[in-house]
DNA sequence: TCTATTTAAGAGTTTATTGTCTTAAATATA
DNA sequence: TATATTTAAGACAATAAACTCTTAAATAGA
C-alpha cells in the first residue's frame, strides 16, 4: 500500500474534521464512530498531528478536537509526511540509499516523475477546499458510503 | 514505502538475472552476496517468482536459477504483482472497498491518474531490455553502486 | 469540592513482515 | 554408489505495524 493505515486514518479524519465548524472542539469518539477507527488506535495518530501543531486538542467534559488554522491551511501532503514520514517523496523506489542523478537506478528519472504525481495529488489543496469539495459532492469517507457532510 | 522490501529485493535480482546469460543458471548464493540481500530470504522471494514461471530453478551442482523467457518478456510489473499482489493497482489510495467512480473518495480522480503513472513506471521495458539499459548506462544496482554489469 | 467526561500516556497484545537456521530433495561428479 | 553442492521447504526468531486496555490528567458542571 502507498500509504500506512495508520496514515490513512489521520487523513480520513483530518478531512472529516475540515467538514466541521472552525471553532468547535469535536468529539474523537464519535468521530471514531463515525469514521469505523478504533478509538484509542485513532487517538495516538491525532496526537502526531497536534504535536506538528495542525490540530489541538482539549480534556475535559466538551472537550475534543479540531484543525488550527494552520492545519485547514495545510493539504493532505502535510498529514501524511506528519505521520509516514517524508520517506516516500525523498526515497530511491528500489530503497538504494546512493541513489541519485549521478548514479541512478534504472526506475531513477521515471520515479522522480511518479513521486511528483503522487506528491501533486495530497498537496493539490488545503484541508479547507476540500471539505468544500467533499460537501458540494459528497465525496466517499467510509467503506459503506454512509457519511453525512452537513 | 511504495513497495515492500520483499518487492524491492526481487526486483533487484530480476534485474540481476536479466543482465546474465539466457541460458546459464545463476548461482543464488552468488547472486544474495553480490546484491547483499539474505541468502534464504531471498531465496523464498525467488520462489514466489518461479511458481509464476517468471523464472525457473535447478538444483544440484551447477545448479541455479534463471528468468524463462516469459520473465525476460516480463516487465517490473509483473514482477511487483507476483510479490505484492495487485492491491496497489486495484485498491483505493484510502482502502475504501467501496469507492470508485459512482461515489469516490476525495482522491479517487487524482489517484487513477498517479496509478497510471506508477504502472507506467514499472511497465515502460521488458526486462532484457531493461538490462541493456542497464549495461549501457551502469544503472545503480547497489547501495554502494559497486555492481559489476559486464 | 466532587463527580462525570474527555483526551493523554503508557503498557501490553496481536498480526504481518523480515530475517535466520535446519533439514530434505535433487543432481553433478568422483 | 558415495559425496559434495545447490535449491526447496519448513520451523523459528526478531522487528514493526496495528490494535486493545488501563490509568492519569484536565476540566465542565452539579
Amino acid at each position: 500500500m502507498l500509504l500506512s493505515k495508520s496514515c490513512v486514518y489521520g487523513l480520513r479524519a483530518s478531512i472529516y474534521l475540515a467538514s466541521k465548524s472552525d471553532e468547535e472542539f469535536n468529539s474523537i469518539k464519535e468521530m471514531s464512530d463515525k469514521l469505523e477507527i478504533s478509538f484509542h488506535f485513532l487517538t495516538k495518530i491525532l496526537q502526531q498531528l497536534t504535536a506538528e501543531s495542525l490540530m489541538e486538542s482539549y480534556k475535559g467534559p466538551k472537550g475534543g478536537i479540531r484543525l488550527t488554522k494552520k492545519g485547514r491551511e495545510a493539504t493532505l501532503l502535510d498529514m501524511v509526511i506528519a505521520i509516514d514520514g517524508p520517506e516516500l517523496f525523498t526515497q530511491c523506489a528500489l530503497g538504494l540509499p546512493g541513489c541519485g542523478s549521478a548514479t541512478p537506478c534504472p526506475l531513477h528519472e521515471s520515479w522522480i516523475e511518479t513521486r511528483a504525481s503522487i506528491q501533486g495529488m495530497l498537496e493539490r489543496t488545503t484541508l479547507s477546499e476540500l471539505a468544500r469539495e467533499g460537501k458540494q459532492n459528497k465525496f466517499r469517507l467510509m467503506a459503506d458510503g454512509s457519511f453525512n457532510w452537513d
